[in-house]
Formats: C-alpha cells, sequence, structure tokens
RNA sequence: CGGGGCGUAGCGCAGCCAGGUAGCGCACUUGAAUGGGGUUCAAGUGGUCGGAGGUUCAAAUCCUCUCGCCCCGACCA
C-alpha cells in the first residue's frame, strides 16, 4: 500500500485502478464487473451524497424507496426505452425455484415502475408536482467495466418529477442541471460544461437529455451527471393523467435525473496526481491529518499532549491524529498523500518548544507546500488554508481544461484538436455529420452548451451554416 | 462479441522450453535500535502451483478440456 504508483505519464488507466486501491477507496468484488467500495471510499460518497442531499431538499424533492425489481412488461411499455436498454439488462427468471411469468429486471433505472406509481398517485392537478428523488443502486450489464467510471452495480441518485405543464418540467430538468454544477464546481471542485446532448446521446426514451461534462486528467471527458425532459412518453406509457382546473383530463410531463458513483471517478483523475489522490476538502473523508514527530520517550510525552490538545480544538473539522507508533513520520506523510487528505499538520518537539505548527498542502507537494503557522489561533489558518486548497483546485482544474480547449477553424484542426483535448466548434445539428467525426476521430459530441457565442458558423464538418457550437472529445 | 495477455504465498514475480516434490522481493509476525519526507538489522509465519482429466516410477513443468481475470476495440452513467 506504500508503494509508489505508476505515474499518470507512463499509463493513466494503470494510475488510475493503482491509486483507488492503494488509498483504500476501493477492491475488485469475487462478481465480474463489481466493486468493493471500502470506508475511505464510502466516507467520500457519504459527503457527496449529503451535500447534494442537501440541495434536493432545498428545492422541494423527498427521498423514497422504490424496488430492485421490474417487471419485464414494464420496460416494454416504452418502445425506445426497452430498446436502450435491452443489452443491458440482468433478468431475473426462477424465484422461489418456480419460472416466472412476467420476468423481473434488475433495475436499470426506475422510469416504468415510477411511471405505474405515478399514475396512480396523481389524480388532479392539486397533487402536482410530484418531486420525488430515489438514492439507490442500478444494475446496468456493462462489457467492459472499470472502478467507478463504470460497474455492473452501480450506487447513485435517480430523481423523478412529474409536472402539469411542458414549461414546467423543462424548468425542472434545467434546475437540477445547475445543481448539479453548482454541486460539482462548489463541492467537488470540478468545473463543468453544461448543455444539451445530441438526439443519438440522450436518453432512450427522453425527449431532451442534458448532462454535465468534465474534463479529466488525460483530457478525456467524463460526462459526470445527466438531467432528462422525458417530455409525456413515460406519461403516456403508464397513463399518469390529470384534471386540470379547467375540468380537462391532461397527460402529466415527467422528468429524470441522476448523479453517479462516478463523480468519484470524477474527482480522482481531475484532481490527482503522481503521488496519488487529491481531494477536495469540502468532500475529503479527513480534512486535515495530525502527524506527531518525536525521538525519545521524553519528547514524545510532550508532542503527543500537544496534539491531542490540537485535535481537541479542532473538533467539527474531519481530523485525524495520527498515532502509530509503528511507523515513521515520512512513512505517514506518504500515506496521507497518497490518500489525498488536503491538508497535513506536522507537530515535532521544535514546534511545542516554539509555540509553533508545520501545515502542508496536499495540493502544493514538497516544501513549497508547507508553511509554520504560530499555534494561537491555529484553527482559523487552517479553516483558511481549507477554503484556500478548495478554491485553487477548482481553478486549476479550470485553467487545465481551458488550456486544452481549442476552437479549431478547419477540420483538420479539428482533428488535431480532438486528438489531445476538447474541441469547441460549429455544428449543423447533423447526425450524418456528428457520425462522421466518431467513425473518423473516435471522439464524440459531449454536449451543445448552454452557453453560447450567438450568431452563426460553418459546421466543423460539412461546412453548411451552423447556429450552435458542440464540445467533442473522446469520452470514458 | 472481436483481438491480446495472464492465472505459482496477501501483492508483484521467477521456476515451465530440456519433468525429480517450490523460490525471490514486498507485505505480515516477534525483538531491538530508529523517528522533521517511504528507517535498519535479526529471527519467523504463510502455497491442494485456477480447476478437471490424461501421460509418467515421478507433473507447477508435457498433453486435452475447462473456469476466471486484466488490457485494447464496438456499446454504455
Amino acid at each position: 500500500m506504500a508503494d509508489k504508483v505508476t505515474p499518470r505519464s507512463e499509463d493513466y488507466s494503470r494510475w488510475y485502478t493503482d491509486v483507488i486501491q492503494r488509498a483504500e477507496m476501493a477492491d475488485y468484488a469475487p462478481v465480474r464487473g463489481c466493486m468493493v467500495i471500502r470506508p475511505y471510499g464510502y466516507a467520500l460518497w457519504e459527503n457527496l451524497q449529503s451535500a447534494l442531499d442537501k440541495r434536493f431538499k432545498a428545492t422541494g424533492h423527498v427521498n423514497a424507496y422504490f424496488p430492485l425489481f421490474i417487471p419485464m412488461s414494464f420496460l416494454r411499455k416504452e418502445q425506445e426505452h426497452v430498446e436502450g436498454f435491452s443489452p443491458q439488462l440482468a433478468i431475473v427468471t426462477i424465484g422461489g425455484g418456480e419460472q416466472l411469468e412476467d420476468p423481473l429486471v434488475v433495475r436499470p433505472t426506475s422510469e416504468t415502475i415510477i411511471g405505474h406509481m405515478y399514475a396512480q398517485w396523481v389524480r388532479s392537478y392539486r397533487d402536482l408536482p410530484i418531486l420525488i428523488n430515489l438514492w439507490n443502486s442500478v444494475v446496468r450489464w456493462e462489457q467492459r467495466t472499470r472502478l467507478f467510471l463504470r460497474t455492473t452495480e452501480f450506487l447513485w441518485q435517480e430523481g423523478h418529477t412529474a409536472h402539469a405543464t411542458y414549461e414546467e418540467a423543462e424548468e425542472e430538468t434545467l434546475r437540477m442541471l445547475n445543481i448539479y454544477a453548482d454541486f460539482a464546481q462548489n463541492e467537488a471542485a470540478v468545473p463543468v460544461i453544461m448543455g444539451r446532448k445530441s438526439e443519438s446521446e440522450k436518453f432512450a426514451g427522453a425527449l431532451r437529455t442534458y448532462s454535465i461534462e468534465a474534463m479529466m486528467g488525460d483530457k478525456r471527458a467524463l460526462q459526470s451527471a445527466t438531467s432528462h425532459n422525458l417530455g409525456q412518453n413515460f406519461a403516456k406509457a403508464f397513463n399518469i393523467q390529470f384534471l386540470d382546473r379547467d375540468n380537462a383530463l391532461k397527460t402529466c410531463w415527467t422528468t429524470s435525473w441522476g448523479l453517479s458513483s462516478r463523480m468519484i471517478g470524477a474527482i480522482i483523475m481531475v484532481h490527482g496526481d503522481d503521488q496519488g489522490l487529491i481531494l477536495p476538502p469540502r468532500l475529503a473523508p479527513l480534512q486535515a491529518v495530525i502527524v506527531p514527530i518525536w525521538k525519545s520517550d521524553a519528547e514524545r510525552a510532550g508532542v503527543m499532549e500537544s496534539a491531542q490538545a490540537l485535535a481537541k480544538e479542532l473538533d467539527g473539522l474531519r481530523i485525524k491524529l495520527d498515532d502509530r507508533d509503528d511507523v515513521s513520520p515520512g512513512f505517514k506523510f506518504n500515506d496521507w498523500e497518497m490518500r489525498g487528505v488536503p491538508l497535513r499538520i506536522e507537530i515535532g518537539p521544535r514546534d511545542v518548544a516554539q509555540g509553533n505548527l508545520v501545515l502542508a498542502r496536499r495540493d502544493v507537494p514538497g516544501r513549497p507546500g508547507k508553511t509554520t503557522v504560530p499555534r494561537a489561533g491555529a484553527r482559523q489558518r487552517i479553516e483558511e488554508m481549507l477554503a484556500t486548497i478548495q478554491s485553487d483546485l477548482y481553478a486549476r482544474a479550470l485553467a487545465f481544461r481551458e488550456a486544452n480547449t481549442r476552437e479549431p477553424r478547419s477540420y483538420d484542426e479539428f482533428k488535431a484538436a480532438v486528438e489531445d483535448g476538447f474541441a469547441r466548434a460549429w455544428w449543423c445539428g447533423s447526425a450524418a455529420c456528428e457520425a462522421q467525426v466518431q467513425e473518423e476521430t473516435k471522439a464524440t459530441i459531449r454536449n451543445v452548451p448552454l452557453d453560447q457565442p450567438g450568431g452563426t458558423g460553418p459546421c466543423i464538418v460539412c461546412n453548411s451554416t451552423a447556429t450552435e457550437q458542440a464540445i467533442f472529445a473522446k469520452a470514458y
């Protein structure tokens, strides 16, 4: 666990799996494509969960739980939906030793069973909107899996709402997209681009899909969350209808939106370095670790007393005093760096004598990241430094993305751009141009950013007049 | 599903071609010293060699079958 990881420049995907395992975030499970999220990784998930959950609650959503099993017949009710998901389904055909008449699908997502229940719960416009979120796991039989990024079973939340009008549904879809972006940027320190998915990349059964996209450390894109305006597709398939004020029977408009444990992969890949993880202070399971240093037993007593007092002063922050007696301070430095703890507090005999502490920032390796601060008022300094680390991580990631995003003028420039980063280019909107790009470059349209320059330009592929720019990149 | 690779101690590997009853590094245990950037020395623990069958006096090693995993591609949060 204390060995060095594969450098990112040598083999990025090896680095990624090395770091996760060495930092004890997750481990491979004995089931193909599945992982065990270990306590350290789960603690990160819990922090992420609570930051998101607060935002959901603040916008009027409530949590509920829906079944793991969904009748196969439900999925068939929405044509596009079942076509999109059938290759990825795990299906239970035997229960209690008997063949099931209607096989049960292990949920790949819950739109259908939600639709079934909402149809029963909605009678009047007074019942709307319904704003429910689920924290659960889903199963999609993926062919190629990677820890956190794509596993057969993954943790996520799925929000499902029903509204009286199209406008309200669209407003909700965008509201949640903004919440995801706010969360990603302010909690995870991951800069994201909000945008609309192309027809070919949208959710199976949606009218329109929006996403937030982030650039990883290897310059590839990762879709970090999605928000779908489902139109009336599911409402019609499941008869979610209500009697409106005008006494007319109308069909609902629904939305769904999700963010998964994949976000943990994004945090790892956006911030990590060759020393290991770098976790954003607001989500890190441990915000600071105190490493006491001593030589003699006499020094030990004084140092430990001071370290324990400091730990008490820092109550309320997520702190650990590393009092292990069997490893050297140097080992502990590297160990906690591997795990991405944002701040290390060193306290030794010199510091005790002089009334100082040494603070070492994880995001600034080596000497330059170390500062000696007076023991008095340390808590405030530490809190300030955590806030600085949080915003510096975001700024650094944003600068990296901008440095690796190009606006090519020609198709040749475009091809070079998507080889090594994001390309922002005019796109005429045709599926043919999109397919050609994918065929020739392996890059896909990540999304059409909500933030557009206005005006028109020549489509990067076919030169015809385009009214929107899209982000093209190779993606996870 | 196509291509490639690998299964020998917890992890990483050697041994296999030229069969003779399993070894190295790390980790782990114990002890001592050490301790401001991955500490050292000493002594230990730990393996039905992925599984099944076959050849042989004898199989990690040769033959047949099988299972699993990882990596790269097409599909996906």
